[in-house]
DNA sequence: TCTGGGGTCCTAGGACCC
DNA sequence: TCTGGGGTCCTAGGACCC
């Protein structure tokens, strides 16, 4: 989706069309010089490609972006309406073919191998459906796999249609990916990028060109033979339409840091409850788990964690509390803390567990011994 | 010039087991 | 006194993504 948080405020507020704005975790509605006035830690969500013309991008500092666009308009977030046109673009989507695959809240991967006609007439019907469903626009990459469908994606933005690789994938490659920054690969990030540099390695080009047994040198076996097959445009990734969740958080940054000693009140009363919410959030969710864990990030922007494993599954807010008051004892923190989370890992349902030993089965009885 | 919140996946060491 | 070859589970950290 274009800039999907942002196009989100200007369906409901039309009269900022063409106007910069910034959304972001803040209060009420601000101008640049409100937010100057009463700096917070929040960072930029989104921005419309008026604001990005002065430099704002996701996750700059909502401080830097005021000072970079004085003229700046900043929304609040409002998870509630991006996930129901969440739903309805995807939705719309689905009537096209079910084989769709969850990025989150404004990205999705389709399989269309079975879906008949021409790819580029497919994607204006997509962004049709899309747009009659939501009222917001769309870009769309197709190629012969994920990973590269993913850069098409972000070529003609907004509103795009880039078809890649299906007539001519040697020529394609070569001329619209290779002269690409590697960082542009989808599992290449700041740090792996940084580390590329200093190879001498800037495009993907330079990436496909580099000697394999020297990137597994540099990255280890598995990150750097990616890479490679990576830069070379080779992904056989399956679109995977179904998932289950793996683990369920919440987490915040404090207003301002707070001592582990000196504020325990403060901290005990947020981790009862970042617990309580966990917990909810499980239970509405008909999900438990084992393993409850908190995360810290002190003031020097360091991250600790620590976990605990329970002998059986809960989603009780009082478990799950506990279990992250002992985690948070063992972090030693002496820093002031500017983040507190907690988070708990989720099980599979555990019929693993009945199937293989049901009590009328006399040989199973023996795994209890 | 300060850096959100919610996730996934990977690595690696140690404990423990057969 | 010197010690294999698997395997699983738990814990901690880190990179990366939307």
């Amino acid at each position: 989706m274009d800039a999907f948080y942002a196009s989100a405020e200007l369906l409901r507020r039309p009269e900022l069309k063409g106007q910069p704005v910034v959304i972001a975790g803040i209060g009420p509605m601000r101008t640049a010089a409100q937010v100057l006035a009463h700096p917070g830690r929040g960072v930029v969500t989104t921005a419309t490609y008026e604001a990005r013309a002065f430099g704002v991008h996701s996750a700059m500092p909502t401080v830097k972006a005021a000072r970079l666009c004085p003229d700046c308009i900043f929304l609040p977030v409002d998870f509630s309406q991006y996930r129901r046109l969440s739903q309805a673009f995807k939705e719309a989507v689905r009537t096209l073919t079910p084989e769709v695959e969850d990025r989150g809240i404004d990205e999705i991967y389709i399989d269309l191998t079975d879906v008949p006609g021409d790819a580029f007439r497919l994607a204006q019907d997509m962004q049709q459906r899309v747009f009659a469903a939501t009222g917001l626009t769309c870009s769309i990459g197709i190629t012969p796999n994920k990973l590269l469908s993913k850069m098409a994606s972000e070529f003609n933005k907004p509103r795009g249609i880039t078809v890649l690789g299906l007539d001519d994938f040697t020529r394609d490659l070569h001329e619209k990916i290779w002269p690409l920054p590697a960082k542009r690969i989808n599992g290449i990030g700041p740090k792996a990028d940084m580390k590329l540099a200093g190879l001498g390695i800037v495009s993907i080009g330079d990436l496909a060109a580099a000697d394999p047994a020297m990137l597994i040198a540099r990255f280890g076996k598995s990150y750097g033979a990616w890479m490679h097959e990576a830069a070379h445009g080779r992904d056989a990734r399956p679109v995977v339409t179904i998932s289950e969740p793996k683990s369920r958080s919440r987490e915040t940054t404090f207003e301002d840091d707070l001592h582990p000693k000196h504020d325990w009140n403060t901290l005990a009363a947020w981790m009862v409850k970042l617990s309580k919410q966990v917990a909810e959030d499980l239970k509405k969710r008909q999900l438990k788990g084992r393993t409850i864990g908190i995360k810290i990030r002190t003031d020097d922007f360091k991250i600790i964690t620590r976990d605990k494993t329970l002998a059986t599954p809960t989603d009780d807010e009082r478990e799950i509390r506990k279990a992250a008051f002992e985690c948070f004892q063992r972090t030693n923190a002496k820093r002031r803390l500017r983040l507190i989370g907690v988070r708990v890992m989720v099980e599979g349902d555990k019929e693993v567990d009945s199937t293989k030993a049901s009590p009328e089965d006399p040989h199973t009885m023996v795994l209890f011994e």
